[in-house]
RNA sequence: GCUCGAGUGGUGGAAUUGGUAGACACGUUGGACUUAAAAUCCAAUGGCCAUUAUGGCCGUGCGGGUUCAAGUCCCGCCUCGAGUACCA
């Protein structure tokens, strides 16, 4: 029999599915005997199931992360391996918008395509577990933890979030004076009294400051094509990520996470991950600490100088941020970001009417406009001046779009000598510049280099360097109270309401006061309403103001129409969803124990599974998922309910697997096409065609292409040696450059095994590489010389023999095992490809029949390529899965050879051989070498330290 | 601009981490088997020179350096890719 795939692989896939060979066993099932084993969790990102369906970039991921799985398996762990669908998200909506199609029966068929996609792969996924975050069963548990975030305060001395309950006793017995949170900036302080007075509305007001999620409103950003708000990191150059839409700032009335509560945390939970450096850049890069000062700056005139009234000091103060303290004496004005509360308050009348009209310019311009042009200056004097804290020196404030309202305070002291963009504006705008820097010529640029640095016109910083400089500066600034050492974040909190239909709803009402109340826990999931259309109300409501049933009676405990609304029993509820990681941030731990309907998880089933040891996916999700994620876990972890407060312990990003376009070349205003060496003959231009009408030469079928599109029908074709040669080009896999290559067809004419293989032998799992279908006839073929090994005579019958192996084969198996267990422990998958090649060549030429020998070669293949060795593991006699079958152990007698010659070179001229027992020490060698010949190489008259030997290579010296 | 990462045959990529550069595969060329094609198998395949076999020289983006020995380490450049961007 030849190696049927097809036959081979569809009774494999059905064996699996049937016996539920990949079950991974938890607490809640009986671990019995697996509760011996180690658990191993090997996670996947989970793909939005997206109408286009995989094609073989997709799966390069879950390829690795299934022969690690797989690996694990043999190795004796009990292995985690789930799948499942982020199912959530805007094309199906948008699509929604386009047909009326409702978003879950789109979505149901994508998932129906992904899952035979998946299936045919020989996933090794434990599909029991599967999870889909728009199933309502699912966000229950997403709108439960928006619940406890809600429920919950950043308590800064503990450093850990706690029950809000825990801080309403505080300001029951102590007011919030005391208490060190994280809270919005414009919190006011208050004694017990105080708060015991306030009523039940105000206490709400405040206590939302202090919440981990808070509705406040902010300027977002505003896509008004797609009619929603966007997070910073849906925003690519200043236009949405999807579609490319432009995008303006706009103030709403949001819910926002308070990720910044975490922002120090976030930084230092990197240093005891295991993943990439780039990626761990980019998130600490996101996050962007940077430590420095907070000055006050009085604004002169109009401000009282009695202590009595704090309040209108404090209105009379210009707070900035500086990491460079230490050039307090160079500042020779102020700047303040266009939309800075204080500017309307300060501004002189004179200069009201030029300020407003800034203003209001800056605010019409778009982000994108905004970045576009970086390099012109623009500005405005407000009229008003700040007093210096040390030379009480008049300072002009201005105001200026350079400064951004969103870093730091929105408000700059100016040092042009210092820093090259308030030196820009100096020279525009003619202000003084002067300069502190000891030696330092700055007529033509700003001196921004700390290291270098000597202080000089600066009073009691004179003669110090940046470090000295800042400390002392802080201090005294301390000393009389217009400032303080302060560590800065870039990072913002997150924006969590989205003006769309096909996202988790809030479970969140507004009572008669207009306040937010959340619908007690036991009364979820609340689920998404039906709605006639998914697009904005005409009073520019999101989609769920479409929704005619959509209050919430708060006696009945149910969501009822919105007609029965009367603010005493039935209110409204939210109409904005939850963004697209909502689902993603929790979905790791929820594959624990995902059919729970009492609680998000089990406690036997997280303190069994702990956290994920493997996490693959890619890096795009550098400053979305993989922070926001990150976040949710150490919410988790402070409120008790995760043992880990960082749940993937290793991350690997496979690289992206690229398209190679081919490219025919038309004669300009002609219908005449030439191959690629006769193009720069003519004028031409490029065309590109469907990459499945090549074959493995470049060479195009013609007859194919005229079938293809009916332009090139009748086209004539200009050859060069009989054949159509295409140009290539390497390009990012999409429809739009004809090069999507299909799994499906992969699978049908090689097989899954073939294409398993090959994705790997592409070329290292992190590095993007570009896909050519040619190549993989030589994993194919392998395959095949695979399955002769086990096979003999004309008809290909089955045949292993149980004479003992011979010490060749034992060789070639061993080699195979050690650095096929290296290769996947250090996930070079592509190499251990090529060592199958060479064992499966070692043991053909050696005429290799042993059943020990193809029984442990069928496991050692078995990761990568599931079917065929399930085939030839059950004609070998087995009568279960291959899965669970014990990697083979590597026995270093079998590779060692009793003595072995060494060459040696000492200058490249003096060579010899030395043939040495392999047991010698590094003495005995030494000695060895010494006495071979001492006259002849360049030991003589030397004392070397120590030799080194590696076996086949040069010995080395080091003297 | 800043931060990472990478430059090795016609192509994808190996190289036990300082030890015979180019494993393995694709492609190409030649051969065997075929009426033929496909499939399969065998041989050659970095460049240059030489040849009667044995050989010789050059070669990992460029220029230096360390070393008995450098694709690998150090210094200075060049090119490409990714991320980020008025962050005070």
């Amino acid at each position: 029999m030849h190696y049927d795939f097809r036959k081979i692989e569809k009774k494999w896939q059905n064996y699996w599915a049937d016996n539920q060979t990949f079950k991974a066993i938890s607490p809640e099932t009986g671990l019995k005997d697996e509760g011996q084993k180690p658990k191993f969790y090997v996670l996947d990102m989970f793909p939005y199931p997206s109408g286009a369906g995989l094609h073989v970039g997709h799966p390069l991921g879950y390829i690795a992360s299934d022969i690690y799985a797989r690996y694990k398996r043999h190795k004796g762990f009990n292995v985690l391996h789930p799948m499942g669908y982020d199912s959530f998200g805007l094309p199906a909506e948008q699509y929604a918008i386009q047909t009326g199609q409702h978003p879950a029966i789109t979505t149901e068929q994508n998932i129906k395509t992904y899952r035979r996609q998946l299936d045919q792969i020989g996933f090794s996924f434990d599909w029991s577990r599967e999870i889909r975050t728009s199933d309502p069963s699912y966000y229950k548990w997403t709108q439960w933890i928006f619940i406890q975030l809600f429920n919950s305060w950043y308590n800064k001395t503990a450093d850990k979030a706690e029950d809000i309950s825990v801080l309403i006793s505080i300001f029951e017995n102590k007011g919030n004076t005391s208490v060190n949170a994280a809270c919005d900036e414009d919190t006011p302080s208050f004694t017990e009294n105080d708060w015991n007075g306030f009523s039940k509305v105000r206490k709400q007001e405040i206590l939302l400051k202090y919440r981990l999620t808070y509705l406040a409103d902010t300027e977002v950003n505003w896509c008004p094509a797609l009619g929603t708000v966007l997070a910073n990191d849906e925003i690519v150059n200043g236009v949405s990520e999807r579609g490319g839409h432009p995008v303006i700032r706009k103030k709403m009335t949001q819910w926002s996470m308070r990720i910044t509560a975490y922002a120090q945390r976030l930084l230092d939970g990197l240093e005891k991950i295991d993943w990439p450096q780039p990626l761990k850049d980019a998130q600490k890069n996101w996050i962007g600490r940077s430590k420095g000062a907070s000055v006050t700056f009085k604004v002169q005139g109009g401000s009282s100088d009695s202590k009595d009234q704090v309040k209108e000091d404090r209105e009379n103060e210009i707070e900035v941020f500086t990491t460079r303290p230490d050039t307090i004496f160079g500042v020779s004005f102020m700047t303040l970001a266009p939309e800075h509360e204080l500017v309307p308050k300060i501004t002189s009348a004179a200069q009201k009417d030029e300020v407003d009209a800034y203003i209001e310019t800056t605010a019409k311009r778009s982000e994108r406009d905004r970045m576009a042009d970086v390099k012109t200056i623009s500005g405005v004097f407000t009229g008003a001046y700040a007093e210096h804290p040390f030379t009480k020196a008049s300072i002009p404030i201005w105001i200026g779009d350079y400064v951004l309202a969103g870093y730091g305070t929105g408000a700059v002291m100016s040092v042009p000598c210092g820093d090259q963009r308030d030196y820009d504006f100096a020279k525009h705008f003619n202000i003084p510049i002067p300069n502190i820097f000891e030696g330092v010529d700055i007529s033509e640029v700003a001196f921004a280099d700390k290291e270098r640095t000597i202080i000089t016109n600066s009073e009691f910083l004179n003669g110090l360097r940046y470090k000295e400089a800042t400390t002392k500066v802080i201090a005294e600034l301390e000393r009389i109270g217009s400032g303080k050492g302060k560590i800065n974040y870039r990072l913002r909190d997150a924006v969590f309401s989205r003006q769309r239909y096909w996202g988790e709803p809030f479970p969140v009402y507004y009572d008669a006061e207009g306040m937010p109340q959340m619908i007690d826990e036991a009364h979820l999931p609340i689920k998404l309403p039906e709605v006639e259309k998914y697009l904005p109300t005409e009073t520019g409501e999101p989609p769920l103001g479409n929704a005619t049933h959509w209050a919430w009676d708060n006696e009945a405990h149910e969501v009822v129409s919105n007609d029965l609304i009367d603010n005493k029993t039935v209110f409204p509820l939210e109409l904005n969803t939850m963004p697209g990681w909502a689902g993603s941030s929790q979905y790791f731990n929820r594959y624990m124990d995902p059919h729970n309907d009492e609680a998000i998880f089990s406690r036997e089933a997280i303190d069994y599974w702990q956290d994920v040891d493997l996490y693959i996916g890619g890096s795009e999700h550098a400053t979305g998922h993989l922070l926001y994620s990150r976040f949710w876990q150490k919410f988790m972890f402070d409120r008790g309910w995760v043992p880990k407060d960082e749940y993937a312990k290793k991350l690997i990003n496979q690289g992206m697997i690229t398209g190679t376009s081919a490219i025919v070349y038309r004669i300009s205003g002609t219908d005449k096409y030439v191959s690629l060496g006769l193009k720069d003959d003519y004028e031409v231009e490029e065309l590109r065609i469907d990459v499945n009408l090549i074959n493995s030469a470049d060479e195009l079928n013609v007859a194919s292409l005229r079938k293809w599109q009916p332009q090139f029908a009748n086209a004539k074709f200009v050859l060069e040696g009989g054949k159509y040669i295409v140009g290539r080009e390497v390009e990012k896999m999409s429809k739009r450059w004809h090069n999507v290559v299909n799994p499906d067809a992969i699978c049908e004419e090689y097989g899954a095994d073939s294409l398993r293989l090959y994705e790997m032998f592409l070329g290292p799992l992190e590095q993007s590489k570009p896909w050519n279908t040619a190549g993989i006839t030589g994993v194919h073929s392998f395959l095949k010389k695979l399955w002769k090994l086990y096979h003999s005579g004309e008809d290909q019958n089955f045949e292993v023999s149980n004479a003992a192996p011979s010490k060749d084969a034992l060789k070639t198996l061993h080699k195979t095992i050690k650095k096929v267990a290296e290769d996947i422990e250090n996930f070079s998958f592509n190499t251990s490809v090529s060592t199958f090649m060479i064992c499966v060549n070692e043991l053909t030429s050696q005429k290799c029949t042993s059943r020990a020998i193809l029984e442990a070669l069928a496991v050692l293949v078995s990761p990568y390529a599931p079917h065929i060795a399930e085939e030839l593991w059950q004609k070998l006699g087995h009568g279960d899965s291959i899965s669970t079958a014990p990697f083979p152990t590597f026995e270093e007698k079998y590779v060692a050879e009793s003595s072995k010659e060494y060459p040696i070179s000492f200058n490249g001229k003096t060579r010899f051989t030395l043939e040495l027992p392999l047991d010698m020490d590094k003495e005995e060698i030494e000695a060895a070498v010494m006495a071979h010949d001492k006259t002849q190489h360049h030991l003589q008259g030397r004392n070397p330290k120590k030799v080194i030997v590696v076996p086949g290579r040069i010995v080395n010296i080091v003297g």
